[in-house]
DNA sequence: TTGCTCCTCACGTCACGTGAGGTGGC
DNA sequence: TTGCTCCTCACGTCACGTGAGGTGGC
């Protein structure tokens, strides 16, 4: 009865798509006319709406050519599945739409201003100017890829400051910048590090609310220099982690 | 500062999608360490961040790198249309989720109570069973591709049963089948047709909401037939249509 | 007769995925 | 030393889009 054009004009789709979904087996070939053009009945049009719902669900086309030959239950279950798929892509769209409108108030290069000031406050204690520079591109990172968790993070890190005895450990950490990485002195470093972390924290480390911080930080950090790495290693090695 | 896996890794992509990413030029090459691996800083990872957001958003990353010489203004304007496409395509996946509900309840593919019986009252007029098997198709055709409109044009249809000379018209339309396209019969039975129709409707042809539900009726209609054909062309001449 | 639709290859496109074959880092 | 990561091609994949070259329908 319906020429391909017919049927891809009521659907909604091109011819190419229906010729694409002959080709793999979603939709069966329909009898053709004395001139071989393709005459569809309405059960294709039916089928033919099913195979897009599913299509435009995100199902790949392999996987509705499977469920073609599933079981009445089988079918369901996979639906099921679908839909709860389609819910997460349907959530993930409103996350990224909320992401774009921080794009759009600019919202996202900038470091708070108290970070900044805080990273102001290791230049007047006597950090170095690398290794307060190396912080500014640290926590512009952590803000970026893990708005939400970074905040404690960082407070966890500025209330460090106002601990003298914390605060010369790490003044230390930054000194040791171009140390030999056999150096004994690191492994001193080390101990005392380990004692202020037990000190603060008891037997349990802080979490942050997110893993990938604390790794996305120390693997910056030891990027930069054979000692700091060196560092990591025996401090890692004395509480046990990783 | 950081291989291009940790970069991967924080931001949540794949280290093929970063190196495309410089390859189609939408984010800038970094610069190399010793072995020439890239090391990349916290600039580039808010950099690739802004990237994602808008490639999940659905733009293509032609345009993401058209964007990234637009001034402030022309990149507002051009995140406000991508916001609304993005609700449109949200709204889009939502209708996809309740057709997806009506695929597991298999409510798809049945006729409504009333059509059935309708399409059996056809046949104890006398049409013949060709005629009822075309409209049974066509409607199931239409209530698949048109369900929100398909009932005002069926319940329309089916009132013209109660009516003995719209009921007699169209039992000729149907005997006409076999005829031979030049036989004066069938502009007769046109003159019939559409002075039935202008006293049914007046000067105003119904519209039923949709406007694809005629063609694809008489579209398949036409199909079958030289003789119904050439009706609908003597018809659509005198109606003044298309 | 003219324009529109249909037919079948075949190649193009978009955003990556997946080896292949080789080198550097820990 | 071993496994892991990085490098650069090059080809594969998914769901179509787009001609090319030809024929049929109105």
């Amino acid at each position: 009865m319906l020429t391909i054009g017919q049927l891809a004009g009521y659907v909604g789709v091109t011819t190419k798509t229906i010729r694409v979904y002959h080709a793999k087996g979603l939709l069966p070939e329909p009898e053709r006319d004395a001139s071989g053009y393709r005459r569809y009945s309405a059960e294709h049009a039916v089928d033919l709406i099913k195979i897009r719902t599913l299509a435009e669900a995100g199902v790949p086309l392999a996987r509705i050519r499977e469920l073609r030959s599933a079981t009445g239950d089988e079918f369901r279950r996979a639906l099921d599945r679908i839909d709860t798929d389609l819910a997460a892509r349907i959530e993930s769209l409103r996350a990224t739409r909320g992401r774009l409108r921080q794009l759009a108030d600019d919202r996202l290069p900038a470091l708070p201003a108290e970070v900044t000031g805080v990273l102001e406050q290791f230049t007047r204690f006597g950090f170095s100017e690398r290794w307060v520079a190396l912080l500014r591109d640290l926590w512009l990172l952590v803000f970026a890829t893990h708005p939400a968790a970074a905040r404690a993070a960082f407070d966890d890190q500025a209330a460090m400051l106002t601990d003298p005895v914390q605060r010369e450990l790490f003044l230390a950490y930054d000194r040791a910048y171009d140390l030999d990485p056999a150096d004994p002195r690191l492994a001193e470093l080390a101990d005392g590090i380990v004692a202020a972390t037990h000190a603060r924290y008891g037997d349990d480390l802080p979490a942050y609310g997110d893993p990938a911080i604390p790794g996305l930080v120390q693997g910056a950090v030891n990027a930069s220099s054979p000692a700091w790495r060196q560092l990591d290693t025996l401090i890692r090695r004395r509480l046990g982690v990783r």
